[in-house]
DNA sequence: CCTTGACTCTCCAGTTACTGGAAGGTGTAT
DNA sequence: ATACACCTTCCAGTAACTGGAGAGTCAAGG
C-alpha cells in the first residue's frame, strides 16, 4: 500500500490529479483509511492507470476514458471509439492547418504592408433570406448607379404596393459581370410582378468584408477580398452581393457602409 | 443605431456572445439607454468586431486580442505575435500528428489482436535521482539471478555500513547487453566504496511499462515496449531501467511488479 | 516527550469562452 | 388590451484541472 505522493511519484501523476481522479470516479485509491481520510493505492491498480494515461495520451475525454475502461466493452466497440477519435483527431489536424494558413497569409500582408491590410475578411454562415428581387443589365461602368436606382426603385414600388413589409437592407447579387440583381428582404411572401420575382436568397458561407465610405472605393475593397480569398485556400463559388447596410441616396457617400459577401468554398 | 439583435444578425456573433465580450470588456456596445439598459451598436463598430473575429479566427485568445486592438502596438509587435501564434499551431499540430499515429497504432493492434495490448506504454519524464550503485557482468543468461543478488546485496551491505537512509526501490540500468548495474535511491549522498559508487541517475522521458509476476515474463514485457516504442516512431536513446517496485526476495515472483523503461526521443 | 517538517485531508475559487435558463422589463403590431 | 418578440441581469454549468487556506497526521531528531 502507497500513499497518495509515493503512488504519484511512481506514475508520474500529480497528487492533485490523483485526488480528482477519485473524486469523479475514474479512479478510486484502493483504501481509505477512516481514521485519517488518507487514500491508499496497491500495486494492482497500475495497470487500469497506466490504461487511463495510455488513452488520455490519444486525447480522450476523461468521460471516453471512463467508458473505455469498463470491462464489458467489446473489441469492436472498442475499435469503434478509435476510429470515431480518429476522425476526430484528423478534422481538429485540417482545422489547424488552415489556421496556420491564415496566419502565414496575415504575415506575408504585414511584409508587404499592403494597405489591403484595412479590410479584414472573415467567413461566416449567412442565412437563407426571402426577398423581393428585380434583374437588370448595366451597358457601362458609368451607367451603375442610375442602373441600380431604378432596380431599387421597381423593387420598393412593388413590395409598397402589395403591401410587403420590410426586413431589412438591400442585397445586390452581381449574377455575372454587369448583371446585377436588386434584392429586397421581406417578411412574409407577396405576389410577384412582371419584373419582380420573389424568391429566397439561398444561406451559404461567405468570405465578408465591410466597407466604409462610397462606391468609388469598391474596387479596392474587391480586390481585397479577392487576395483574401485567394491566400487562404479558398475559391469562389457563385455570384457575389452588395449588402446596403447604411446607406440613403440623400445621404453622404462617406457614412455608407456596405458588406461585400463572396461565397466560397475550401478548395 | 442598432439593437443588439440586429448588430447580431450582421456581425453573425450570437446575441449571447456580443453581451459577453461587453462584459469582459473586448468589445463594448457604443451607447446604452439609460432608462432600459439597452446596448445600442453603430456601423463604426464593425471594423473593430471584424478584426477581432479574423484574430479569434487564427486561433488567438481573447486576451491576446485584446493587446493586439489597442492602436499603440507598432508593427513589429503585431508581426511578433502572429510569429509566436505560427509556432504555437505548428506544436499543436505536431502534436495532434503524433495523436493520430498512436491512434493508428492501436488501431493495427486491435486488428492484429495482439496479446502485446495487455501492456500499456506511457510516455512520461522521470526526475533524477541520487543513488548507490554498482555495476557487473552476467556471464550467460542463466545467472542474471545470482549476479543481480550479489549486486544489490553489495550496495545494501555499503549503504547500511555508512547510515545511508533508503528512498526507494532498486532500479537496475542495463548499461548493454549483460552489463546491469544495481541502483538504490538514497536521500543524502554517502562515501563512496571500492565499487559501490554514488551518482545521480539523470532524469529523462521514458516510455514506461508494468510488468505484473515473475522475471520469467520479461522478454515478452520487453518485445511489447520495442514494438511501441517503434509503432510510435520513438526510438531508444540510451540503457533501459528496470524499477522493483514490488519485491521481496521471499516473496512470491506473481507478486512482483516491476516497470521498465527506455529512454526515448522523437525520430 | 516535544517539536519540526513533510505529508495529507477537505473545501473553495479560478481558469476559458462561452451557453442555457429564469425572472422580469420594453416595444410594437394587432 | 394583449400577445409576442426582444431586451435586461443574474446564476449555473462546461473540462480538467491548479492553487491556496486551514487543519489534521506521521516519522525523525533533539
Amino acid at each position: 500500500m502507497l500513499k497518495i505522493g509515493e503512488f504519484s511519484r511512481i506514475v508520474g501523476v500529480p497528487v492533485k490529479t490523483l485526488r480528482y481522479y477519485d473524486e469523479i470516479g475514474l479512479f478510486k485509491s484502493d483504501y481509505i483509511d477512516e481514521q485519517t481520510g488518507y487514500r491508499f493505492y496497491s500495486f494492482e491498480q497500475l495497470p487500469r492507470l497506466n490504461r487511463l494515461l495510455a488513452l488520455k495520451d490519444l486525447g480522450m475525454s476523461l468521460s471516453q476514458i471512463d467508458q473505455m475502461l469498463k470491462e464489458d466493452l467489446s473489441a469492436d466497440q472498442l475499435r469503434d471509439m478509435f476510429l470515431v477519435k480518429q476522425a476526430e483527431l484528423e478534422d481538429l489536424a485540417r482545422d489547424i492547418r488552415e489556421r496556420i494558413a491564415r496566419v502565414e497569409a496575415r504575415l506575408s500582408l504585414i511584409e508587404m504592408e499592403d494597405k489591403m491590410s484595412d479590410y479584414e475578411v472573415v467567413i461566416k454562415t449567412v442565412e437563407p433570406v426571402l426577398v423581393a428581387s428585380k434583374q437588370g443589365t448595366v451597358p457601362h461602368f458609368a451607367a451603375i448607379g442610375s442602373v441600380m436606382d431604378r432596380l431599387y426603385n421597381g423593387v420598393v414600388a412593388h413590395i409598397v404596393k402589395h403591401k410587403g413589409q420590410f426586413a431589412g437592407p438591400g442585397i445586390t447579387v452581381w449574377h455575372e459581370n454587369l448583371k446585377p440583381e436588386a434584392n429586397i428582404p421581406i417578411k412574409k411572401a407577396i405576389s410577384e410582378g412582371d419584373d419582380v420575382k420573389v424568391r429566397e436568397l439561398p444561406g451559404d458561407h461567405m468570405a465578408c468584408l465591410v466597407h466604409h465610405g462610397g462606391f468609388e472605393g469598391f474596387p479596392q475593397a474587391y480586390q481585397a477580398g479577392v487576395q483574401w480569398i485567394e491566400a487562404n485556400g479558398y475559391e469562389i463559388t457563385g455570384p457575389n452581393r452588395e449588402v446596403y447596410l447604411q446607406f440613403r441616396p440623400d445621404g453622404e457617400p462617406k457614412d455608407y457602409v456596405t458588406e461585400i459577401q463572396f461565397p466560397v468554398a475550401k478548395v
